[in-house]
DNA sequence: TAAAATCACTTTACTACTCAACTGATACGA
DNA sequence: TCGTATCAGTTGAGTAGTAAAGTGATTTTA
């Protein structure tokens, strides 16, 4: 181990690569269904939980509330979710549209994502990676950063 | 495993929302030095390479030339990097300003991403999680989007 | 019952990226 | 020597996020 890093460290750089690398290329792949990664990734969340209103879905996004606000604006101009004012919170619901588009582009992204895994890990490897990263992610739900 | 998903894709979710939460608190961190997590990134990797040019740095960081770009731009423009217009390429090297922030910045960085890993998992159970991701970045590189 | 607090969501100004079209310099073939 | 190809980098238009201030309707409290 060097002075410039840490085991740490060096994972941390290949975990962020790779997820870059993985979302650049899920854009790619989605172009098909005319949706983005991001886009996909809300109505994945909408489409189990709903209805559910902005503050749930920012939470399990780990987006914050701004950012969920004009996402949702996004995708309701474009005809995939509507949302409808109740008492104080806003709720969110697929349209018919966009379970006609999840229909086909779920699968098939499940299909592409998980193929990264099964190209170069076992299921055995897989289990293993699947138990230390749970591990780290809900670790750094509770973490915060230390004071100055 | 349910018919929404598989172990490769429920990998992926945990992934993109622990690099996601690293990231933010990573920003929050740094704030203290005055840097964001993406000019961090770009510094560490001038700081390892220099002298390089554009197209090597954007590869670096899995980003586009467009990217790279700005970034330098803004970076340039607060005096953290110098770029000097060689034989077709623009080299770039850290100023003296920012080989000082580093200086600071970098152990720092360096203590905080390792808690991250250090807090939950076993020096044994790092080696391995640096191999299973190390193995899965490798085939991203190569890896390219299927055909429609 | 009028002022203050709370709550869900929106908005503003910003960083950081994408793709694709463009610039400007050098090299090279007819 | 005049197009033309190539190549590094820039730019325009757009998506996706952040932090922090703002809105507007309720609800609490003094």
């Amino acid at each position: 181990m060097s002075d410039n890093h840490t085991l740490g460290s060096l994972i941390w750089l290949r975990l962020v690569r790779f997820t870059n690398r993985s979302h650049q290329m899920t854009n790619d792949f989605l172009k098909r269904f005319g949706l983005t990664t991001a886009q996909f990734d809300v109505l994945v969340q909408v489409r189990t939980f709903q209805p559910l209103n902005q503050l749930e879905l920012a939470g399990k996004l780990t987006v914050t509330e701004g950012g969920i606000s004009r996402m949702l604006a996004r995708l309701e101009k474009d005809g995939y979710i509507e949302r409808k004012q109740g008492w104080k919170t806003k709720t969110i619901r697929l349209t018919t549209r966009a379970e006609a588009v999840m229909a086909q582009a779920f699968p098939a992204q499940l299909a592409f994502q998980t193929s990264f895994f099964d190209e170069t890990l076992t299921e055995e490897e897989q289990r293993t990676l699947y138990e230390l990263v749970t591990r780290l992610q809900k670790h750094s739900t509770n973490k915060s950063v230390p004071q100055e």
